[in-house]
DNA sequence: AACTATTTATAATG
DNA sequence: TCATTATAAATAGTT
């Protein structure tokens, strides 16, 4: 009969945990424990999934099938859809979201917190007001020279935004080879691996972003 | 003894599930269990995680903390910054010249500092906004796809402004409230749902969305 | 990174 | 979908 080498496996509170090493540890097992269930997820039900996680460092690690882009946007696309086919909906979250502000704030703790909260609601508040019915309500105010001048001044800002969207466009036409040939070559074991099926993920790293990708096919 | 009233868990083939029935057991019981430990990663290490999950029926289901939307955002943001970042490696001439709060974000280090840059930002686009000219200032601190939708939107509103103003020429003089051109009614019933501390744990769900959020506190 | 004792997740079954 | 159970898989603590 051998001497145990270790308790084994605890039960640990669900709670932070303090010890900073340990965390760590910690964090990076159960990331790869989290990736590697989603993996299994899309492969024995073959659905898309995209994971994105922040780090306590702040650094970013993702995984998507096929890709993270592509099923982020079309949450995004089919959110945007919804919303704008539901005024009631922007209008009561736009409504709720004004006395949160001091609600929210008694069941935070630290500063951060705050401010984070703050920022979301602000943040709502602004994509509630700012997606397709905010001047529904002031038009009605304005006599016949005050729409004119509005007019002139959507105008003006029009262009304005036509040339910063332009502008997002060159940079955003200019990152995309950047990227894609670094992202692909990747011959170390860095990347995630399966068991059964050694399928090859699309994997790209930099300093402050990992992302991992599944794809059933490989 | 008494006789074995089932086999218990057997190994399963690490591929896409054929019989639909058994199929759709194991995406639930998974998807909830993938959930679990996303909520509890985000306990313990106190990261944030988004998760979106396209189902096999195509619904779209969702964990996010704090929330969906947000680490999403952040993820599109810091993308972006990576994307004004690189480029400027590689062509800094050309962006130079182009005010840019996003990139400027990349030299703060303490999240605290960004977040409450934010919340001023946001804050004072809320005031201006209940002045007329809350366009003014706040233009560049959007990102893409949220300038676009503002671009579609300006485009909404020119549309309108001209009827309304075309109505107006036609009623011959002062300010007439019919702006009654109000295509955008619609019944209810098939909207999201917010639970009653809807920043805590964010929840909404619908035919079409199932979404769930995490807070450390519950 | 590995190792193991244990907890946790889940495949099969009802 | 919900409950049970036997087993596979994940992981906390240790080296």
């Amino acid at each position: 009969m051998a001497p145990k080498r270790s308790l084994g496996r605890q039960t640990i509170k669900m709670a932070q945990i303090q010890k900073k090493s340990h965390l760590q540890v910690t964090f990076s097992k159960r990331r790869v424990g989290l990736f590697k269930k989603a993996s299994e997820l899309c492969t024995l039900c073959g659905v898309d999934i995209a994971i994105v996680v922040f780090s306590p460092a702040q650094k970013v690690y993702s995984f998507g099938h096929p890709k993270v882009d592509s099923v982020v946007d079309r949450f995004l696309t089919r959110k945007q859809n919804h919303v704008s086919t539901n005024l009631h909906l922007v209008e009561a979250h736009r409504i709720a979201s004004i006395p949160d502000l001091n609600l929210q704030q008694t069941y935070m703790r630290d500063e951060l917190e705050v401010e984070k909260k703050r920022r979301e609601t602000l943040d709502e508040m602004r994509k509630a007001s700012q997606s397709q019915f905010w001047w529904e309500a002031p038009i009605q105010d304005l006599n016949l020279h005050e729409l004119e001048q509005l007019k002139d001044s959507m105008g003006e800002l029009k262009k304005t935004i036509s040339i910063q969207v332009n502008k997002l466009f060159l940079e955003n036409s200019n990152y995309v080879p950047i990227f894609s040939t670094n992202n692909i070559t990747r011959g170390d074991g860095d990347y995630y691996e399966m068991k059964p099926k050694p399928n090859i993920s699309a994997s790209c790293t930099s300093s402050h972003v990992h992302s991992y990708g599944h794809n059933r096919l490989f």
